[in-house]
DNA sequence: GCAATTCCCTAAAACGTTTAAGCCAATCAT
DNA sequence: ATGATTGGCTTAAACGTTTTAGGGAATTGC
């Protein structure tokens, strides 16, 4: 049934060192044999067998990815394009990737980080939503096991990863929109143990006080960061007797609630409310309204995030520990913009007017 | 460094297959034994190495999944969802999941089967988005590597499967929406070769035949499945001379394309223009207006899929070759209608009425 | 008291590769 | 003609498990 390297040699009368080198074209095996190597597993339909051949050569070619937490939970446009672009650099790379879902649990997840690094299940991982305290960076950083992380924690300069810029982003946005008036924005963050929640929100208020804006806590939300909880939250807040005019929401997921929340509290959203999402994908372009974004690109962040994973597998030179992204800025109604696209160093034109109050 | 069987013997002074047999719970080592090997197990941070269990073995105890096709061009929610069931029902089996992404290239598809299920990388493999006169289905059922998919080709009993019915569920939608004078119905479907498109395109055409509705052939519309494609096809469409009244769409992308194609126009979805989706998940309930849908639970979807193939792999009694499954209606403001749940039998009451023209 | 049984453990083979070391024949330098 | 080099291959060990077959001591049956 299953075409081993065995039959191979005994087909051809060579040993199997011989199939092996030929295959892996070493130089030591003429032209000739190896066509013959050659041409006979592709007739026989010769696969090498993975298992034989990461014990052999002590490593797996294979990256993986532990999905945290709460299954159907996820900021779904964000994990999409992050799985996508993990996978993508990966097998850019002849590796794959390999995937598991936890129970929302510490111990569980725990259990699994070890199994998986102790178990040599993988060459290396990829963390995210990396939390303040993360056990699981604690962990993998005592074992001395490769892996990098989307938002390291800023706190720790020794540990890889790729940041995105909030805080230039956000300070010309805030200001942006300040300058038009906007003078009570909110923020729609997600679960405080979060790093990006920490780093976003700090950056949110950096960016308010940099403006002359209040900065009042009561307008500084958490949520789940899906869209039922950034629904709840903008309810809450729009509903306040003091009601902010400008949402700032963590993730596109948040904001879409955020727009269905206005819209069942009949306010106009791009109008009376402005509204800008995080991440910034397709889903924001094709809201209604559609979303101004301060945009991550998720797809290429993974895949960059894939890159440096295997930079530190394989040494090299330019092994760079952290990154640090510019997010673009995406102007859109949702904010009272006109459409526009604004790249990294943040100029946005001053004489942008529009329609909010 | 890495802890292996050999050293947990040497320290506790007794054979490598006493361990194994030990951690794996055989009768036939004494209990006293057991709970020193696992002690020491637990102690050292002694995990069995993956590669060789698997290449004694004979098994990898993973599943393998493969991106179709070019990346970011996935529709979002369903393929989150998709994978976060996958790797679940994976997960919950002692399963783990191998993802790879590939270019939208047949050959290179091919090869990557080909790899996997050739170099035993994984046990079994899912498979979606199957097309019309499927080279991977062919394949597979070639080789007799176990697999399922989602949505086996209708004229294929043997192949083993999950399906959604979107018959008896478009029947009814169609017909609800017809007997409220919804009577220019027009489909955005998606590529033309995939099994989904041609069933439920069908499954539209028959409804429409059974509701006594025309069947235009320029209103069936084709697309690439995301949301940029449903906004260009819908823009189409709803600047026709003689354009349609109501767009079913063949997922949750495409409508919220259509909803941002008919907000550019001016059209008031809900009033002048009904819109459904297919897929079903968080995105439709929070798009403005909330979006009435054909709702196939994906994320149970893809769980049950991995137990179907978990039961094909070990044999067992009760192997169901294909199975079918009932969608849920959500009804929604986007068709004009007031929330409303209606699970499979499809009664959908006749004195619902609502304010489309 | 002896054979049979049970209990607990071990030795060794096997899984399919890769790779270090080495061998033989042919070629080359002198 | 001889020793050194090279090209092209093979032998055998190793990777870390699981499993088959069996072995020795203790217990049991009669």
């Amino acid at each position: 049934m299953k075409v081993t390297i065995k039959e191979l040699a005994n087909q051809l009368d060579l040993s199997i060192a011989t199939i092996s080198r030929a295959l892996d074209g070493y130089p030591d095996i003429s032209e000739k044999t190896r066509q013959r190597v050659l041409a006979a597993a592709l007739h026989l339909g010769y696969t090498p067998d993975r298992a034989a051949r990461q014990l052999r050569r002590r490593r797996t070619d294979t990256i993986g990815f532990i999905l945290p937490a709460v299954a159907g939970k996820f900021p779904q446009p964000f994990f999409n394009e992050l799985i996508a672009g993990l996978a993508a650099g990966a097998s850019s790379r002849q590796y794959d990737l390999l995937i598991s879902a936890c129970a929302d649990d510490e111990a569980a997840e725990m259990q699994l980080y070890q199994t998986w690094a102790q178990g040599h299940r993988v060459d290396g991982l990829v963390v995210i939503r990396t939390r303040v305290d993360d056990r699981r960076i604690a962990f993998l950083t005592a074992q001395e096991f490769p892996f990098v992380c989307l938002e390291p924690p800023a706190n720790q300069p020794d540990v890889p990863g790729i940041h995105v810029d909030a805080h230039q982003a956000l300070t010309s946005v805030v200001r942006h929109l300040a300058r038009r008036g906007l003078n009570r924005q909110a923020f729609l963050g997600g679960p405080s143990e979060l790093i990006i929640q920490q780093v976003r929100r700090e950056a949110f208020r950096a960016a308010l006080g940099a403006a002359n804006l209040p900065i009042r806590s009561s307008w500084q939300m958490t949520s789940d960061m899906t869209s039922q909880g950034g629904y709840d939250a903008a309810h809450q807040l729009l509903t306040m007797k003091s009601a902010p005019n400008c949402l700032v929401c963590i993730n596109d997921e948040v904001a879409l609630g955020a727009l269905h929340a206005a819209s069942d509290l009949g306010i106009a959203v791009g109008k009376q409310l402005a509204v800008v999402a995080f991440d910034g994908s397709q889903t924001a372009v094709h809201a209604t309204p559609p979303l101004t974004t301060i945009d991550q690109p998720v797809f290429a962040l993974a895949y960059q995030l894939m890159e440096m994973l295997y930079r530190r597998l394989h040494g090299g030179i330019g092994l760079e520990l952290q990154v640090t992204l510019q997010p673009v800025i995406h102007l859109r109604t949702s904010s009272g913009d006109t459409p526009q696209e604004i790249a990294s160093p943040f100029v946005i034109a001053q004489d942008v007017e529009a329609t909010i109050r």
